[in-house]
DNA sequence: CCGATTATTCGCCAATTCTAGAAGGATAGG
DNA sequence: CCTATCCTTCTAGAATTGGCGAATAATCGG
């Protein structure tokens, strides 16, 4: 991953509210979920909502389907996976400190 | 990690300045890098610069020890080492999708 | 104490971000 | 076609951020 695109992708989730969006996607798993239930566990004004899952949908973190007037979306968990691998690399680059994370890069 | 700092930390990394800034430090290792040097590397005018290592510092993710005239900043491994095991955490909550991930955390 | 070196803080501006109400586009049912 | 539902886009204002020159602080050698 590009060191703009780790930035990017890292600014999206630098954001209380996007960062609970986020995370919510991911526990709501596979199935994913409508964004107006995101407003309703979240309570955000709708076009406040919108606005961050847009955020996180241009970073590639989350990624949206269509079921009939329903938006659902969905974690992009190769995405998160590929910003760890990152963050991983960059932390342990040279010197090895982080051995625990290491193993998994 | 709280949620909230998890977010303070990754907005912090979120600027590709900054996210310059922390991994020229990583890579500096346990010896670290005075401010100065990370100017010259970087070619940022101090004052830029001073103003991103200090949103850093107020995070935790890197420290500053004065050597003379000097301010020598580190990498907080932990910190990040925090992080990543946060964004570890949240990526595979309820589903097990980041199984290389996973076996780090 | 003085000058040199190193880095921070101040002041200012442009640009961006966050928030949210209001209006508008898409889709489905009748 | 009309209406309701769901979500996005428009619009706008407050607040924050990013950038950087100039001034200020901290430290050391002499």
């Amino acid at each position: 991953m590009k060191i703009d695109d780790a930035a990017a992708r890292l600014e999206a989730l630098g954001n209380p509210t996007r960062l609970k969006i986020y995370r919510t996607l991911v526990r709501a798993g596979r199935a994913g979920m409508p964004v107006g239930r995101l407003q309703e566990r979240l309570k955000i004004p709708a076009s406040t909502l919108s606005h961050h899952v847009k955020a996180l949908v241009s970073v590639g973190l989350i990624s949206q389907v269509r079921e009939g007037t329903t938006l659902v979306c969905h974690a992009e968990y190769d995405t998160m996976r590929g910003l760890v691998d990152f963050l991983v690399a960059e932390c342990c680059a040279e010197e090895k400190q982080c051995k625990e994370a290491q193993t998994a890069a």
